[in-house]
DNA sequence: TTATACACCGTACACCGTACGTCGTACAAA
DNA sequence: TTTGTACGACGTACGGTGTACGGTGTATAA
């Protein structure tokens, strides 16, 4: 396994798969297939889902579809097109409502809250997620025009909707990794941030000088109270999505 | 191998670690240590700027200074904590210029920039660096400290300062890892983002249809020509950087 | 009826992190 | 000076990973 990330298989037999090739549904020689498709990915997906992005294993996949581990090598070419695969149905299945006559700043909090949740529900997706390359799928595809829709009358040029919509998609991603990454250490550790910071603080104590650290040491205790730990998950999103709506509005209104 | 992620040790022994417990330099029974934690540390470092976190071994590191994999143990409980020297290590070494009457833009700036060079120096750094639990070393410390500095004058509260800090060094981290990917999509895959979109455009285009998709085919191919691909680094830096600055002039400007 | 393509599976390989036990060394105590 | 012992280094081994390879039985095409 080199990497778990998009966009590693090769790109035409990807998009065959992505889209459905047709070949699929055509009958072949030999024996007939025991699975489809998308029982395998669902499988993975729910792997995914319960146990996170490590216990997809192929060798867990097959035993969640009751096949042996190299039989899943006949639906998918490898693990890299099945994360593919995994991804773009995720976005397939998100729920789309319609922008009807919202003012732009509603609609990018609630794009923006759409995928927080998205990223909620499978955290993993946050560890897999690429810009560059995506999986170039029908899901793919539905998400990015359904969110484009969204800048509809901001008067932004096209490509600085473009990039307006992944400078905000990126903070959201971001700010989820973090809140998985913060989530996935309590669970891991068996420790709660508190208890974290009680067992550390004693420690660090001894090593921090406030002559050395002033800034850090008045600062940090401060936010460390107020949220009782390094990071805040709501406080940081509430903060941060803030910030970056004031940052577009600052080009959305120069452009109206 | 649980996670590449910082935090996973045992707080009291990696703050120990850390800040250089005292017993290191003590002379102890048996025989001579051969290497110094620092040696091993920096040929990890060396290891990972060079090939990459994956490339990041116990017996490469092992390989690397010349001792057998399970010596490496003597030096370090496990790999995770190695990550934890690595991270802190990274940031010490980090220059620290003095932020001398300059406005707040052109420190956070600095600051932004600063970050990059070093996520860009050091890849890997994005894929370990954590928010919540991050090894609490000297080295971070000192970067907390200098960087918390560069609002001072701002206005801010203390929470505000720290939330602040967090939101522009997630936005750094965030738009490097995708830098990133998109750095190793081309070298993994042997493809420029240009041939991957050469490879994938006669497939795609069969499958997208523009009354199906009327803003993704428009903006998508808007964005892709002015850019060369679906994601282009410096135009995203640069937008980015604009708007994280904006989204916090909002804030500061009413401090102040 | 025969040839062939294909689904499925068992085995094997090269990696990974690291637990465990052995061995020789060098300091501390006698 | 001798001896006991703490400790650095190491070889081996275990359970895990993705997947290449070859064998086997089946269902369609000729």
């Amino acid at each position: 396994m080199t990497q778990n990330r998009t966009g590693s298989g090769e790109p035409s037999r990807t998009l065959a798969l992505l889209w459905g090739e047709p070949s699929e549904t055509a009958r072949r020689k030999g024996p007939a297939r025991s699975l489809t498709i998308t029982q395998v990915v669902d499988a993975a997906l729910a792997l995914a889902d319960e146990q996170g992005l490590t216990a997809i294993t192929m060798r867990a996949v097959a035993d969640r579809v009751g096949v042996s581990a190299m039989s899943v090598y006949t639906y998918v070419p490898g693990k890299p097109e099945l994360l593919d695969l995994m991804v773009d149905t995720c976005y397939a299945r998100m729920t789309r409502s319609p922008w009807a006559g919202q003012p732009w700043r509603e609609r990018l909090t609630t794009v923006a809250e759409t995928n927080r949740d998205l990223l909620t529900a499978h955290p993993w997706l946050t560890e897999v997620a690429a810009l560059s390359r995506p999986p170039l799928g029908p899901g793919v595809m539905a998400k990015y025009e359904h969110e484009l829709a969204a800048f509809d009358d901001t008067g932004l040029s096209d490509v600085d909707i473009d990039a307006a919509l992944t400078y905000l998609l990126g903070f959201v991603q971001s700010h989820c990794r973090s809140a998985h990454d913060a989530a996935r250490a309590t669970t891991d550790t068996a420790m709660s941030d508190a208890d974290w910071w009680a067992a550390n603080l004693p420690v660090l104590a001894r090593a921090l000088d406030p002559h050395i650290y002033p800034r850090a040491v008045r600062i940090g205790s401060a936010a460390g109270e107020a949220q009782g730990s390094a990071w805040h998950a709501d406080r940081a999103w509430t903060f941060g999505l803030a910030r970056t709506l004031d940052g577009l509005a600052a080009l959305i209104d120069d452009a109206s």
